[in-house]
DNA sequence: CAGTGGTCTAGACCACCAC
DNA sequence: TGGTGGTCTAGACCACTGG
């Protein structure tokens, strides 16, 4: 049952990358150029792409081609460690891009989360990561301007986790965290320029001082095959 | 741009189903159903089911048809409940079966992480969880007889945490959590009765005694449509 | 058994990319 | 401009499900 071509075709490329003879980054053959060598039309060979890049061993790039995922980075969130921290230590070059700043009205949900009237200023940041000059993560951050005063004027494309503790004294601490798999909103696929359907993985954050208080609420929208999460819980 | 055939499907039939004009669970007019009321073709067709698909508003039962995904289980793996009470307290029916269960000697990375020696017997239990009867959830797990003697000998497909605090007055304690957004590995992707290369959540957990102690380590392997995972963490 | 989804063929046109 | 992936047609046969 599980012996149709694009399976064969599956396992086979599956094999080259796993035993490091299509190296991360390779640019594979052309879909065609697959469909003529395996005697098989490109809807088999677009199945046999779709699957691996369903296991993260692939990805694409709009109408440029396909290419070998590179290695995922491990993230604990938990860690007090900021991104640009994980990734040099992991061995590969962090980036981060702002999109957009703004500081706006709080709506309804961010105000019951933060515990402040609707309408209060609230400090939004929608920033895009990068690893090795691939983007991996799209960002949208609701900061809390009351515990931060004059943040909106710092250089928001730096890391925050520096930025509070060296011009607040502050840190994260305490937070809660959700965690879903599934396809990335079309808004966060665009940003990362990858079609929209695919996978990825959504991260939800809310940091709170160390007095309980809602520091900033964050929405993560990373590409699947680019993290592995790591969280140690310790009583 | 965004405006192809398979993408106004979508559409469709993602509007009725936020709309609740497709309940939970109802099964989906056949692929050929669909591309006659449409006028597109079965590949059009297929291509809005699988980004449906991956959205996790609809999944498939093997050459049964199409359903409509029911709402995800919130999860938190910290938390010191079970999968039983949890899935109750959220309003659905859990069941949980035992697929294999053998007392075999620990391979070296399972004596690794338990530090233990190659060999030393470990009980090795396969299991499936439902919630509504669906299968959502496949966990492999290894556990330490060193300090759970006996334990071979209880119902497995019982509560396990309620089983060690019953028995042997122990909990569930500190633990490290690994979470990985990818394709089901096919063994897994088989016992939950779906076609491999579907996305899934993978989680790995290693529980800890208050002793610091490995008491069991577990890998998971869920639907992704499933679950969230939600994690407090607290300094 | 009829009907379903799973797999596959052999084409086609388009939008976009790199040269 | 030639080649890429993205979308789509109009079929086909198969394996399996359900009655």
């Amino acid at each position: 049952m599980p012996n149709s071509q694009y399976r064969y075709l599956q396992r086979h490329f599956s094999d080259l990358i796993r035993d490091n003879k299509l190296k991360s980054g390779t640019k594979l053959p052309s879909e065609r150029e697959i469909g003529e060598a395996f005697k098989v039309t490109r809807v088999t060979v677009r199945q046999a792409l779709q699957n691996l890049e369903a296991e993260g061993l692939i990805y694409r790039q709009n109408r440029r081609g396909w290419f070998v995922t590179p290695p995922a980075v491990v993230y604990d969130p938990a860690s007090h460690l900021s991104f640009n921290r994980y990734v040099a230590e992991q061995g590969s070059t962090p980036h981060t891009e702002k999109l957009a700043q703004q500081v706006e009205p709080a709506n309804a949900k961010i105000a019951q989360l933060m515990c402040i009237t609707e309408g209060t200023p609230v400090l939004f940041l929608h920033r895009r990561r990068y690893i090795n000059l691939r983007p991996i993560l799209i960002e949208k951050m609701y900061i809390n301007l009351d515990l931060l005063p004059g943040l909106e004027n710092e250089d928001l494309s730096q890391s925050l986790s520096q930025l509070l503790q060296q011009k607040y004294q502050r840190e994260y601490r305490d937070m809660d965290l959700s965690f879903k798999s599934t396809a990335l909103p079309s808004h966060a696929a665009n940003d990362l320029g990858i079609s929209t359907g695919q996978a990825g993985l959504q991260v939800e954050r809310i940091n709170y001082t160390s007095d309980k208080k809602v520091l900033e609420i964050d929405y993560e929208f990373w590409r699947h095959d680019a993290v592995t999460i790591n969280i140690a819980i310790r009583d």
